[in-house]
This record gives C-alpha cells, structure tokens and sequence, in this order.
RNA sequence: GGAAGCAUAGCUCAGCCGGGAUGAGCGUUCGCCUCACACGCGAAAGGUCAUGGGUUCGAGCCCCAUUGCUUCCACCA
C-alpha cells in the first residue's frame, strides 16, 4: 500500500520535484470566483538587482504561511507577486557594469542605456524570483508583474495626471536634499542620520564700515559661507541689539550681507548668531523666504565649488573646507574650532553625505492626501500589528512633509510633463500632446526627470490587479486583506500605498499590516555585506532544506521583533523534519498491507480517544493563533503536539498493540486508524510552515490523493472532544513519569523489569490504572502492574512513589537503600508542608475567600485536598520504615 | 532633542484575560545503539522573572521611578 522511505529525510531532490508538480497542476493560480470568498496577499516586489537574503526569506516564509493557511481553510487565495524596477538602486548597478566595460551612460544617450537596463532585468529580474519558489512560495506566478511594465506604467501615468490636475502635485524651487554621488534628488524618507565627530569652527565677519569689530558665527560648514545671505540673530538677544540691521563683509568674496532677526536663532547656541546659505540649508532657505534673500548656489551638482565660491572654485567641497579653514587661520578671522559630534544626513544608497541644494523639482502635496490614511488607522479599518508600530506610523503623519517625488535618473517612469520649446507652456497628459495648447507649435519636449521608485509601488495593491481598467479582478480582489512586511518600510511604501488606496480606490488597500522584524546574526548584529556576517537562505536551503529554513525564521517569533538566526537553530528544525519522517515512516512500516476502516465508537481505547482529543483541540488553537497572526506560537503548539504527544507518547503507547496484531487485530487496526488520522491532520496544520516533507509524507501515506495544499483545515469537533479520557491517560502518563524518575534516580538498568504495585483507596483512580494497565505498563518497565486498595503483600523492600490519590510501590529487593529513602521521603514531607501552608494561607485569608472569582477558590481547594492526601501517604510510608 | 522596544534557565527566546515560574530549543550532567528516528530515547540539574516603590486578597504580567541594551524619528547652525 505504501512505499519505502529512506531512513533520514533528505530535502534535496524532493522539493525540486513537488514544487514543479505545485506549478505545473496550477495550484498556486486563483481566478476571480464569486462563489468563493477573496483572500490575497500582494508581494512586496522585490528589486530585481536583488539576491535573496534572510529578509526576503522571512517575509515570504509569513505570507506563504498565511496564504497556504487561507487557501486550506478554502478561500480563493492569491498571492500576487511581482519585482520593483528599483530606479536608483538598478540605475547604480547598471552604470557600474558598464564602467567595467569601459563605458559610461552618457556615450550610450538615453536611449541606449535604457536598452541596457532592460537587458539587466531580463537577465536579473527573474533570479530572484527563482530564489523564491526555492522557498516553496506559493505565489501565482502567471500574475507576476513588474513594476515598470505596460499596465503599471499606465497607472503610474494615470495618478500622476490625475494628482497633477487636482492641485496635489506641483514642481517648485525647493530646498531638496541632493547626493552628489548619485547625481539626483532624493526624498527625506532616503535620508539616514549618521552621528558624524566633526568641528565646530567660530569665525569672524568683520563688521562694514567699523574697523576692528567683528561679529562672531560659528558653523560646521564653513565652505557655504559664499553662499552666506545674511547673519541671523535672535530678536530678543540683547547682546546683539545693537547690530542688528548692520552690515557685515563676506570674507574672500567681498559681499556685504546684513545681520537679520529672527527667532528661529536659538541664543544659547553657538554664538547666537548664524550664518544663513539658504540655498544649502533647509532652514536657511525658510529664513531666506522670510527675509527675502537672495540663494546663492555655491556647491555645484557632483558636490564641487562653483564660481561664487571665488578663488575656491573647482575644488571638492570638502578639500575646500580644508583650504579655507585654513586661510581663515592666517588671515586671523579664524578664532576657534572646537569638537562638535553632530548628525549628518547621508543618502542611505551610497552612503554619501547629503548636500541640501534649492532645485526646480516635483512634490506631492501631503497634507490632505493624508487625511484618510490617519483617518483609516485611527479608526481601526487599517489595523497595525503590532500595535506599537501606530506610534510610529502617526508620529510620520504627524509632521508629513510634501515628498519629493523627481529623480534626475534615467531608469523610472519619465514624468509625464511637456514643454513647449517655442513658449515655454508646460502640459501634463498621459500622452505626448500633439502641439502646444497655447501656443499651437508642435515642438513638445519631455520632462527629463523620472519619478520615485516608491511612486509606483504606492500602486502596487491595485496596479497588479488591472487599474485603471475595471477588470474583474480588481473587483474581486480588492481591497487585499493582508500585507506582510517588514517596519523598516513604513514610511517608504506602508504609508504610500495607504493613501494612495483611500485616493485612487475610495477604499484602504488592505485591512491588516504585518509586520515583522529584521533577522540578525547570532550577536545580535544586523545582517550586513559589509560586515560578512550574513547567512545564505540559499546556503540555508542547500545544507538543510527550505522547510528547516522556514521552521527556523517562523519559530520562537512574536510579530515586530527582530530575531536572531544561527546554525544551531537550523539544525534544530531539520532535526523536527526528521522526527516528522521517521514517525511516518513507522507508521506506513505498520500499515503495510493493512485496510483500514474507521473503526466503531466503542473500539477506541482511552489512548485513541486521548490523541484524537489533543489533535482535535490543536485545531482550534492553531486555528485562533493563526488568526491573530501569531506564527510563531501557532507551529509551536503544532511541533510540541508532534514531537512531545504524537511521537513520545501516542506511538510508544500502540507499539504492544501494532507489533501483535495476530493478537488483537481489531485493536491493532483501530491504533493504526488512529496514527494515520493523526498523523494526517497533524501534517495538515504543519503543511502551511513545512509544505515539502508534508506533502512528500502525505502524498506517500494516501497514494490517492494528488496533494495535501487542497485538502481542508482540521477543525475543533465536539464528537472528537473527550474529555474524561484525556484526563485517565493524563494520570497514567504522570504515573509513568514518576516511576520513570524513580528507576533513573536508583540507577535501575533499563533491561531491569520490575512488578509496580498501585495502592489507592479510591475506587474510580484504581479501576483507571487497572483497566488502562496494558497501555502504560511497557513505557514504564514494569513486569506486571497490580493495583489495589492496601499495602497488603507488598514487602518492606520497594521503594515507593507518592502521586496524587495514589501510592506506588515497586520491589527492587537489591537496590533498595532504607537511608535514602528516609532522606527522600523527608524531603516530599518538607516540599507538601510548604506547598500546604501556602494553600492553606491562601484559604484562609478572608479577602481571598470573598474577592477572588469563585473558580480560583476552588481549584485552590481542590489543591488542598490532593496535597493533604499526598501528604498522608508520605506519612505513612514514613511511619511503616523502621 | 523626541519616541519606542527589550531586560525571564549557561545561551537564544516564548509566556493569552493578573491566580502556584507552565515553559521550548540549544548547551550541560547521568543512563540507554529499547526492532521509526543517535538529526534519537529516558532522566536530571539550572530562574532574586534588571532595580526600587506602588495598586491588588494575589504582580513576570498593571502603574510610577531608576539602571542597562537596542532601535526609530529629528533642520539647532
């Protein structure tokens, strides 16, 4: 009936085979179906430069989870997946390749090097992709999309437009921060703060007009000082009363700038007074708006001196800060430079310290686009989990800033504005316009500028399923329910894709964000390229299997915490997969030949009814975890069940009924019947977390079926509940447990069978330990198991065991020591004596009487009375040694 | 400068509604090649739940303060 398996599992060669099989039967594609109920999931697009790395390995380990999860529950489930064109990121990585060839963008004209970066993604874009399905992702990948494809484009064009006639975007002259490096404009969200050591230089202004006075600034950028307007003081500083409305000569260019007030000036700091570049100084340019000041650009595009910076021109800003620091010295206006760590904004591709510079660029207009978005999380129709990243989300709303969305890049959906060469009238539209609509003259030309990678993907939840089109499955699947995803993008995409869902959808674009952590290395050090300390998912894969890797990002995680990943762990969950085969393994060796048929109601022994109700109330814990999206304590519950009930315990316990089933073949088969259920249903809830070995075992265990990912979830039964059994086999385990304890403590050989003698005065506990005697009898050792109501017959020689409403015997004439077994009792004596006074306490304190909930009163007086009971026998056994 | 998170067994972490620290994996110790599995089986040792207060009949869990670590945000030149 079954096949062989190897004695150890080996995911190689199986996971290959199973995942063609998933894809070619088309069971990850999912149709727009009215009769059935919508669950989808949209793929963060990974970049196309991108190698797999943990990250990505997490993310989609928890969506796969999720969407295996639903689609068994028998939602129509869809994962929609899809790559990011990436704009900078691939633009850098494309330009490097090409130097490696001895050439640059420019030689290639646009154009050229457009045809460059296709090619990339042609030969890139799909690498990735395979490193996913590697993790057994079960996208559909007949949807897959790409950011920068026709429809998205379309999209991209679409909001654009749309936004542009509304009002929300506008170009304007801004102060944007600019990498020199990269050569283009980036938002704030791409901004990384880096505490930097650097100086603070105090320098003096000489005061026009007035020989020898001086007014004293300090800064820690003293090569924008040509672009110095003016010098701010604050308003109410009395220091400065007196200059304010003065006029100071710029050293080395000559200009005169006036001293200004204005209560952006903090008096405590620095000096009090402030030199103002407002055009490289976000702040400055706010008090330059005020003032009216001129913007004196002073740093070129690629981060070099221009013209105004006089005889400093040409040079690298920073080799200028050097040479005019130290001309300032000799020329005496240099009076102090002091130490001063302080935080500089490093653009976070390149690493390169951001330069503010006043630019022509395009914004969005953020202040009521928001509105819905805050709205949304407020009033719970987006929900954050965990909670905590609200704070964080409403701390970015808070003070949204309009987003810079122009890059001067070539890679990207190109701006759709048009200028007219003759009069200069500028036309946004989807399409080149034909002529000029003022001018008439048909010399229409394209903005240069391309936008923010993070434009389109802000459309991403409805761009993949067909907007601005109303297809049907826009219908269907929007909005999406889920989106999994790391905190680290909240500003970037969460936040863009939620307002763009409420404006261009009237609707939130999912109901639930996930997020998770990031995966760190054993020290707790963020995985890094520079730092080496990475892991390989696919590595990872190779040595252990995907399912381990998956297992190991999955376990022991709450959502929205980092989690550290190392070897050990992975070992550790190769080690379940085994156990998980080797049990089916033990399983089919048994069935071999067998037919099974559900056996009848009365022909389960208390063992059967025991696992059938464990197994039958994890589906109802899983089920409730899973719901909540607690992952981790989900498969915890699933392994524990596995390993610790299933494998320690149930199988031992149907070993005397499989390996005799000439015997008693009804009771062998209803065993069997039991492990097959079991095993089938415990594979069922680990299918979402492991989906290769379950469907590997399953397919093997039920030849007939074609796959365990369309088999339905298990669900809670009421029939499959009991209750009284559970409790019977819960006492005989505790039984076997302490007799276990017991033999290991004596240094009882484990070939050594002793008898067992059960003593208790209570008839129910007696007729559970003997009518359950065969079931539990092997796992303990003994050769016989009598149970009765006296010690009578039971020599002075056996040790004895204390357990609730029993006391256990057991002969061991040779290894019995009467001292230590003195020692023994006395210490339970001491361990129930504390345990009774502190019930006891408990029960007599009025206020706990009348204030706790009724059932705690009770559960601790049930306490009471097991311990008293205990307590008797120990007393008595104590009594009986002499 | 603002905010958040974390602090529980040697290590890495779980711990739902406040009700005996209920814990897991790894590691350690002891005993086992028990006919599914040594990637295994059985047993054990190991915890002032960071510190100090408070609320409560009762606190790892709630409140306040303190310390340490981590992270995010931020235009103090």
């Amino acid at each position: 009936m079954s096949k062989e398996l190897a004695k150890t599992y080996d995911p190689k060669g199986i996971e290959d085979r199973l995942y063609q099989k998933w894809e070619k039967n088309g069971y990850f594609r999912a149709k727009a179906d009215k009769s059935k109920k919508p669950f989808t999931i949209v793929m963060p697009p990974p970049n196309i430069t991108g190698q797999l790395h943990m990250g990505h390995a997490l993310d989609n380990t928890m969506q796969d989870i999720l969407i295996r999860f639903k689609r068994m529950q028998g939602y129509n489930a869809l994962w929609q997946p899809g790559t990011d064109h990436a704009a900078i990121a691939t633009e850098v990585k494309v330009i490097d390749s090409l130097k490696q060839q001895g050439i640059n963008k420019e030689d290639l004209g646009r154009e050229g090097f457009l045809d460059k970066c296709w090619d990339w993604k042609k030969e890139y874009g799909g690498r990735i992709i395979n490193q996913l399905k590697k993790m057994g992702s079960s996208a559909d990948w007949e949807r897959e999309r790409f950011t920068m494809d026709e429809g998205c484009s379309d999209a991209v064009l679409e909001v654009f437009v749309k936004l542009y006639e509304k009002g929300y975007i506008y170009k304007g002259s801004r102060i944007v921060n600019w990498c020199p490096v990269c050569q283009t404009s980036i938002s704030d969200a791409e901004v990384e703060h880096q505490e930097q050591d650097g100086f603070f230089w105090h320098i003096n202004y000489p005061v026009a007009g007035e020989e020898g006075r001086f007014v004293e600034i300090a800064t820690t950028r003293p090569e924008t000082m040509f672009g110095d307007t003016a010098v701010a003081v604050n308003p109410e500083d009395e220091r400065y009363q007196d200059i304010i409305g003065k006029t100071l000569r710029l050293p080395f260019v000559d200009r005169e700038i006036p001293v200004i007030a204005d209560s952006y000036v903090d008096k405590e700091f620095g000096t009090g007074c402030v030199k103002i570049t407002p055009a490289h100084d976000p702040n400055d340019f706010e008090v330059g708006k005020r003032h009216n000041l001129e913007e004196v650009v002073v740093i070129g595009d690629d981060g070099v001196m221009n013209k105004n910076a006089g005889k400093f021109q040409g040079m690298d800003r920073y080799e200028c800060r050097k040479a005019l620091v130290e001309e300032l010295k000799e020329m005496g206006l240099l009076v102090k430079v002091k130490p001063h760590a302080h935080n500089v904004g490093t653009h976070d591709r390149c690493g390169t310290t951001v330069e503010p510079m006043v630019k022509q660029q395009w914004f969005v207009k953020m202040d009521e686009l928001i509105q819905p978005a805050v709205e949304g999380v407020k009033n719970g129709e987006i929900k954050l989990l965990p909670k905590r990243m609200e704070k964080i989300y409403f701390n970015w709303t808070d003070n949204i800033r309009d987003w810079c969305i122009s890059r001067q890049l070539w890679w990207g959906h190109r701006i759709p504005a048009y200028y007219c060469e003759a009069c200069g009238e500028m036309t946004v539209s989807k399409t080149k316009p034909e002529k000029c609509p003022k001018c008439g003259k048909t010399h229409l030309k394209q903005d240069e500028d391309t936008l923010d990678t993070w434009f389109s993907s802000a459309l991403w939840p409805f761009s993949t399923l067909g907007w601005p089109e109303k297809t049907e499955d826009l219908d269907y699947f929007y909005p999406t329910d889920v989106l999994v995803t790391g905190y680290d993008i909240i500003f970037f995409w969460v936040i863009r894709m939620i307002f763009s869902g409420y404006e261009q959808m009237g609707k939130a674009p999912f109901h639930t964000v996930l997020f998770h952590g990031l995966v760190r290395d054993s020290l707790g050090r963020k995985m890094s390229k520079s730092l080496g300390n990475g892991i390989d998912p696919l590595e990872v894969i190779d040595k252990y299997g995907a399912d381990a890797l998956r297992l190991t990002l999955v376990t022991g995680n709450a959502p929205g915490n980092d989690m550290r990943f190392y070897w050990e762990r992975v070992e550790a969950s190769r080690n379940f997969a085994n156990k998980i085969w080797n049990a089916s393994r033990f399983i089919m060796m048994n069935m071999k030949d067998v037919a099974l048929e559900k056996p009848e109601k009365e022909d389960f022994l208390a063992e059967d009814k025991w696992i059938l109700s464990k197994v039958n109330r994890l589906a109802r814990e899983m089920t409730e975890n899973m719901d909540k999206y607690e992952l981790g304590i989900a498969v915890q519950k699933v392994y524990d069940f596995i390993w610790d009930e299933f494998c320690d315990w149930y199988i031992e316990m149907t070993k005397r009924r499989t390996y005799h089933r000439e015997e008693d073949q009804k009771s062998a088969d209803t065993a069997l019947w039991t492990l097959n259920e079991v095993l089938t249903q415990a594979l069922k809830m680990l299918h979402p977390f492991m989906p290769f070995i379950t469907e590997e075992i399953y397919c093997t265990l039920h030849p007939q079926e074609e796959t365990i990912m369309l088999t339905s979830w298990p669900e809670f039964k009421e029939e499959y509940n009991f209750e009284q059994e559970e409790m019977e086999v819960e006492r005989c385990k505790e039984l076997v447990k302490a007799v276990r304890n017991r033999r290991s403590e004596m240094d009882v050989p484990p070939s050594r069978r002793a008898a067992v003698y059960i003593v208790s005065e209570r008839q129910e506990v007696r007729t559970v330990f003997d009518s359950l005697r065969d079931m539990y009898a092997n796992l303990m050792g003994a050769s016989e198991v009598t149970v009765q109501n006296d010690k009578a017959g039971i020599g002075e020689d056996a040790v004895s065991i204390v357990i609730p409403d029993a006391a256990v015997y057991i002969p061991l004439e040779d290894l019995v020591d009467m001292e230590k077994e003195r020692e023994r009792l006395t210490k339970e004596k001491e361990r129930l004596t504390k345990e009774l006074a502190r019930s006891k306490g408990m029960l007599n304190n009025e206020k706990f009487l009348s204030k706790a909930p009724e059932s705690k009163v009770l559960e601790e007086k049930e306490k009471l009375a097991k311990y008293e009971q205990m307590m008797q026998q120990v007393l008595d056994q104590l009594a009986g040694m002499k």
